[in-house]
RNA sequence: GUGGCUGUAGCUCACCAGGUAGAGCACCGGAUUGUGGCUCCGGAGGUAGCGGGUUCGAGACCCGUCAGCCACCCCA
């Protein structure tokens, strides 16, 4: 007999930790709701060629990691291995810039990639983009959301931003020729990877980790030496805000990021409990994208979060959300479970927001009460013999130290709304 | 895609010069009649990732394969 597996670098997101994530979703949720972003649903598959022209030709991840194949018709399609792509084309398509417009999208991306930790073929982001805004206010912003959220989740002190500049197009061009210019003299003292990025995307050869390459960058020409007095303006203005803000940031000359798309504003938070898969959440300002659309020209920025990762640090950090059941009930025969089917269903309709779970099953009172105690309910409801013939219900706390009691079956209602008072108060 | 490590019960792991598997936790049942958490007793559960080879005999050795982990690469 075979047993099947889910196919390498899918995972499955098991109950145990099915908390975790909707807890996630909830505070974002209600972050990115407080900022006034709007949810926007996208398809999972695009057309190869999205991805190819936003995020780059020479880009790994469009020349090695994208799932792309052909579909019936022949035409070549890819799971999406980002959602920033597939957002501006749906903004573009439905002509959703015509006022500034915050959108937000959460849900699976692909990546061929070989797995580790935190490093998955399947996973999931939540995406946030901002259209039509091209001051620094706009980038101040999303950052300000960026940290409410880890705050919302007691991350904020495991993250650290990390922010850098990288100018305009036309300031990339220029630095890009005089960076090749000087790497050209010194390419014997480059690696393999690097010598190879001279040709294809020379501004990548920044951030390797080479030391060798890092001693020739050392000399290298600083890209800031050619941003353009609007950008340098603009960028001490969002160092002003972030300040204002109380954010701290460290800037990083070096980093650029891995999509072509990005201008001006790039950002990082990383983290030091994830080990090499330390970037829990990317994003800048790609202000030419719409166009490369056949939009209207509109500024742009965004970012994305790695949920994986985002829950990974939350268990490293020990942060736990265990949701445990109010009632577990418990009945002593065929009659009482009958008695009380009805009787619940009346309950629950009264109190929706309750955690009811009925033992199924059968078996004794001792084992009923061991299930109840596993399911870490904070009270046992019970309705043996007694209880039905005297039209009673016995309620046994099982958590904190109160007394056993056994009340008129009439009185729980009553019972119930402290029980809710009471979890609403503390 | 490259290099390294690993793969034994649900989980964490052990054993053995290569002679046909064990612990802890978890699970199920019991310790006098309707009550959990502690303790004690008992029970169930593994074709040792999969395939092939060496051997009288392999979970242990070799090869392949699949998967996981770590680093590189890159990114979320």
């Amino acid at each position: 007999m075979t047993t099947y597996r889910a196919i390498r670098g899918m995972v499955d997101i098991l109950p145990e930790d099915t908390p975790l994530w909707q807890s996630m979703e909830a505070a974002a949720l209600e972050v990115l709701s407080s900022y006034g972003y709007e949810e926007i649903r996208l398809p999972i598959i695009e057309s190869t060629d999205l991805f190819a022209r936003s995020i780059g030709e020479v880009t790994d991840i469009v020349e090695k990691e994208m799932y792309t194949f052909a579909d019936r018709n022949d035409v070549s399609v890819t799971l999406r291995p980002e959602g920033t792509a597939g957002c501006v084309r749906a903004v573009v398509q439905h002509n959703l810039a015509v006022t500034p417009q915050r959108l937000w999208y959460i849900g699976p991306m692909f990546r061929y990639e070989r797995p580790q930790k935190g490093r998955q073929r399947q996973f999931h982001q939540l995406g946030v983009e901002a259209f039509g805004v091209s001051s620094p206010d706009q980038d101040a912003e999303l950052i300000a959301l960026c940290r409410q959220f880890w705050r919302r989740l007691g991350v904020d002190d495991a993250l650290r931003l990390e922010i850098n500049t990288i100018g305009s197009s036309e300031d990339r061009a220029r630095y890009r020729d005089a960076l090749v210019a000087y790497l050209s003299q010194h390419v014997d003292q480059l690696d393999e990877d690097s010598q190879r990025r001279l040709e294809t995307n020379p501004l990548r050869i920044l951030d390797s980790k080479n030391p060798s390459t890092q001693q020739v960058l050392d000399n290298a020409p600083g890209l800031q030496d050619y941003l353009d007095n609007n950008t340098r303006t603009e960028f001490e203005q969002l160092l002003s805000y972030l300040k204002a803000l109380g954010i701290e940031y460290v800037v990083s000359p070096r980093l650029v990021r891995g999509l072509d798309y990005y201008n001006k504003t790039v950002f990082e938070w990383t983290t030091e409990y994830l080990g090499a898969q330390s970037t829990v959440c990317g994003g800048g300002r790609y202000d030419t994208l719409l166009e490369t659309f056949g939009g209207k020209a509109t500024p742009a920025a965004g970012f994305a979060v790695g949920l994986e990762r985002l829950t990974l640090l939350m268990k490293a950090l020990d942060i736990k959300v265990t949701p445990a059941a109010d009632l577990y009930v418990i009945t002593a025969n065929e009659a009482a479970f009958r008695y009380s089917l009805t009787r619940l269903d009346g309950v629950r309709r009264r109190f929706p927001e309750l955690d009811i779970v009925q033992h199924l099953g059968g078996g004794s009172f001792k084992s009923q009460f061991k299930r109840a105690d596993k399911s870490g309910a904070a009270w046992a409801l019970v309705y043996g013999e007694s209880e039905v013939a005297a039209g009673q219900v016995t309620l046994k706390p099982l958590r904190a130290g109160a007394e056993q009691k056994t009340i008129a079956d009439t009185e729980l209602e009553v019972f119930l709304e402290e029980i809710l008072n009471d979890a609403k108060s503390t």
